[in-house]
DNA sequence: GCCGTTTTCGGCCCGACTGTTTTCAGTCG
């Protein structure tokens, strides 16, 4: 029983609780613990194993430790048991439906017996959906077009992808008259790997002029809505934008509240409420004595109270006593505490990266010459690079052999007396091979000056064999670099089955260095785990394993997941000069 | 169901939009 699968069983027992109408309280305190239990690297299991307090944990108390026991030692969940005797699970797909939540889930399947999104195409095909109180005409199409959408694009689009989809967009909203500012906020402004849409923020003299823009750019396939301050499409991309138009006074309230993460702004207005504070995306406002309690809750007061912060974010922090927040940190991971103890850490910049030392050449699987890389790396400042070719085992790429490495070493040398003012370093990139031995003689591993051991095949062993795997080519006394370590291709291929605790320990006790692979198709390692290897004190490099010169661009994506687990340059082995950043390896 | 620099009981974030309504519930972020 791994962690996802605790969060996924937690996670139908929370929808289930919603659809009886739970208390929301307790729906929630399940969503709490999925949070957590999703971004511990430890596996629950191991946790139970070494008798460790469940309770500690954030949002874990009593009853989730116990669930957590249940589900590890036994295999099932007797509260889910009960609750999917109850109501059939096939609701809990109907919620993902864009208007449906959960009283209308029930209500579907309580008046028209739906069960499923089966069920609920063939009753709004017939008609019967929109003859229910509540429900109408409009709903019933929403509902068939929602069962469209879900069925062809269900997945979130990965960083990379929007940042390709967006500048058009945006360039063209940059052309309209009297628009003064526009930022990208959300989890893309957070920098998280994946994001589900866009959330665009403008300041803007004519707020119908901006959403008509929007309405009117050539990639929108419908719009979703459209009020006074808020209009959302669709693009033909299947990527969903929202635009917000603020007065200025609210800039930096929106921005704060828009950028996230929702868990970050619960904290905030909790601690708003402490000091007699409201937060809305509007601003700070001051909560008038006579109307603390009852009056709050009335419609219409949200303008009541002064106004004390909102143009800036640093203005809204400060109206809490805290220092502003990096987006990337905005994850409600400890940041606020961690600002109340002391200063936050200064988190690792793309400019301080002095080298990138795993890339291709023309030599393996690499577009550009060797020489073209190094002339790359020299146009961006770089103090270092490696070249780190395929070894032999990935022959579908010409992977080199001893004698093809000697040869490459030749050249290396030539190009570097043409380059003086860079440093290359003599790599590769071995592959560990089935038995977890390196596909290198040892001989010559000795001579290289960078050693990545990467995983390019049997993607599918079981996590015993996989494991063992890779712990016995982590102890190989010159293995320095784990890259790419669970291999997964976002979107597209799920990780290698590994316990990365045990492997990131044994990085430790080796000494072994790991990658966060920059390619945003990759980001591996991933935040969380990058978080525990900070824990773990294993030193992390970002790499951006370009296989084109263009491709050395994307170490800003490395650099962003490596701020997301709060890393700073003494965590980041090439933010050194290359004198120390050798010797820090092993 | 979790949590505690006024608390072990009584709290638990805030507002906009939509569609269906004649004043609002449900959903969403």
């Amino acid at each position: 029983m791994e962690n996802v699968e605790i969060a996924r069983i937690f996670r139908e027992v929370a929808d289930l609780l919603e659809i009886q109408e739970a208390n929301p309280f307790r729906v929630r305190a399940y969503r709490n613990a999925i949070r957590t239990i999703d971004a511990h690297a430890v596996p629950m299991r191991k946790l139970i194993e070494q008798g460790a307090d469940l309770t500690e944990l954030p949002s874990i108390g009593k009853g989730m430790a116990e669930n957590i026991q249940e589900l590890v030692e036994t295999g099932g969940l007797a509260i889910l048991d009960e609750l999917s005797a109850e109501i059939p699970e096939g609701l809990i797909d109907l919620m993902k439906l864009p208007g449906l939540g959960p009283k209308k889930a029930r209500k579907l399947w309580d008046e028209l017996g739906v069960e499923s999104i089966e069920d609920l195409e063939a009753a709004a095909g017939e008609g019967r959906v929109a003859e229910l109180a509540g429900f109408g005409k409009k709903t019933e199409e929403r509902i068939l077009q929602g069962i469209q959408n879900y069925r062809t694009n269900t997945s979130r689009f990965r960083l990379g992808e929007v940042d390709e989809l967006l500048p058009p967009l945006i360039e063209h909203l940059q052309a309209v008259k009297g628009l003064n500012r526009l930022e990208v906020a959300g989890s893309y402004r957070r920098r998280k790997e994946t994001v589900g849409d866009i959330d665009l923020l403008v300041l803007a003299d004519d707020a119908a002029g901006v959403s008509e823009a929007l309405v009117g750019f050539s990639g929108v396939e419908r719009v979703i809505g459209a009020g006074g301050t808020k209009t959302s499409v669709m693009l033909r991309s299947g990527l969903q934008v929202d635009l917000r138009v603020v007065p200025p006074e609210s800039w930096g309230a929106a921005l704060v509240y828009f950028t996230g993460s929702k868990e970050h702004n619960i904290k905030l207005r909790q601690r708003a409420l402490d000091r007699a504070l409201r937060i809305s995306e509007y601003g700070v406002f001051e909560i008038p004595d006579e109307s603390l309690g009852d009056a709050l809750g009335e419609r219409g007061v949200a303008s009541e109270g002064e106004l004390v912060a909102g143009e800036t974010e640093e203005a809204l922090y400060e109206a809490l006593d805290l220092p502003w927040f990096p987006p990337e940190m905005r994850e409600d991971r400890g940041e606020i505490a961690l600002a109340l103890e002391n200063d936050l850490p200064r988190l690792v910049e793309q400019s301080d990266l002095k080298g990138d030392l795993h890339m291709h050449s023309t030599w393996s699987d690499g577009r550009n010459t060797l020489e073209e890389m190094v002339e790359a790396c020299e146009t961006r400042g770089y103090e270092y690079m490696a070249i780190t070719d395929h070894s032999k085992a990935l022959a579908m790429v010409e992977g080199l052999d001893a004698e093809k490495l000697q040869r490459q070493w030749v050249e290396i040398g030539e190009v570097q007396s043409r380059h003086p003012d860079i440093r290359i370093l003599k790599g590769m990139e071995v592959d560990i091979l089935k038995d977890g031995s390196l596909d290198l003689e040892d001989d010559m591993l000795e001579q290289l000056d960078i050693v990545i051991i990467s995983v390019h095949s049997f993607f599918g062993l079981p996590a015993v064999e996989q494991t063992a795997r890779i712990l016995k080519a982590l102890a190989h006394p010159q293995a320095q670099i784990f890259g790419h370590p669970t291999g997964r291709i976002i979107n597209r291929r799920g990780p290698i089955e590994i316990e990365i605790d045990e492997i990131l320990q044994a990085c430790a006790e080796f000494g072994v260095a790991v990658e966060v692979n920059s390619h945003p198709n990759r980001l591996d390692l991933r935040d969380t785990h990058l978080w525990r290897a900070r824990e773990l004190e294993v030193p992390v490099l970002v790499n951006t394993d370009a296989h084109r010169t263009d491709e050395l661009d994307l170490a800003h994506y490395g650099v962003e997941q490596a701020r997301r687990a709060w890393l700073g340059p003494e965590h980041v082995l090439n933010t050194r000069g290359v004198e120390d950043f050798l010797s820090g390896l092993k």
